[in-house]
DNA sequence: ATGGCTGGGTCTCCCAGA
């Protein structure tokens, strides 16, 4: 079973280069996050076109996910149980006997302003939901845009970034507090090249020279780390014409 | 080069992203 994750940073602008990597790549799921459309607009027939059903979760001009997958969802879940949000940033469903959590984190803006408060309150609302989930489904994962680069190691300039939103030691601690219910990040379960990273800013050096941050992940119950193959950033959509800010990630699973 | 880009909406300016 491979999975993946993309923030594409507009549905509606990405959607010939999501469909063109999803016949590249052939995932069984893909997460979008940061789809940017009302539900009314969601491509489901263009989607549905390409194999895949989907289970979206939408609003007007932020935010929005979506789970798109080549065999049938169960027990759609949207938002994060219990959290009162008007921001559509989670979406799960049962796909295949695997409990799978599509999330975009909230991005914080600034350390200590009310989006950041409002990042790690978010966090910590999805921990205890994920929890949760943890305990009825062992075959847990949880992928998308986290906003947050975990370690230095995700960090192209962790001097120039320390401190600062998506390293800061609160998010970093809300991030941990994630794996700390059970889960673990599938990228680190494999030996990997240095300076790996899932984001650069637009603009003409930054990806370029690999000026980035690794802060979309594909998080693993035991179960599923067990079982994980291979877990990797694809940086080659970044390369194209009218990209997104965001690389996929894509991780395989071998599941009897 | 930490955003000196991009997408969307209120639409030639502002908000938000990361």
């Amino acid at each position: 079973m491979r999975l993946a994750t993309w923030n594409v940073n507009s549905l509606n602008v990405r959607l010939p280069q999501v469909l063109d990597w999803l016949n590249q790549h052939q995932p069984d799921v893909l997460a979008l996050q940061e789809t940017k459309l009302p539900d009314e607009r969601f491509p489901q027939a263009a989607l549905e076109e390409a194999g895949y059903t989907c289970a979206w979760f939408g609003q007007k001009a932020y935010n929005g996910v979506a789970l798109l997958s080549r065999t049938p969802m169960e027990d759609v879940q949207r938002g994060v149980p219990g959290l009162e949000d008007e921001q559509r940033r989670a979406l799960a469903a049962t796909i295949g006997g695997v409990r799978v959590v599509c999330l975009y984190v909230p991005n914080g803006q600034q350390v200590d302003s009310d989006k950041y408060r409002y990042k790690l309150d978010w966090l910590a609302a999805t921990r205890d939901w994920l929890q949760q989930e943890l305990s009825v489904h062992p075959r847990l994962v949880v992928m998308g845009d986290m906003n947050v680069a975990p370690e230095d190691q995700d960090v192209h300039d962790p001097r120039r970034w320390a401190g600062q939103v998506l390293v800061s030691p609160p998010e970093r601690r809300a991030f941990a507090a994630l794996l700390d219910v059970g889960l673990q990040d599938a990228f680190r379960l494999f030996p990997q090249p240095p300076k790996v990273f899932s984001w650069w800013n637009y603009g003409a050096v930054a990806f370029r020279r690999n000026l980035g941050l690794r802060i979309d992940h594909v998080l693993v119950s035991a179960e599923l780390a067990r079982r994980c193959r291979a877990c990797v950033v694809d940086p080659g959509p970044r390369g194209h014409e009218r990209p997104s800010d965001h690389a996929p990630v894509l991780a395989d699973f071998d599941l009897a």
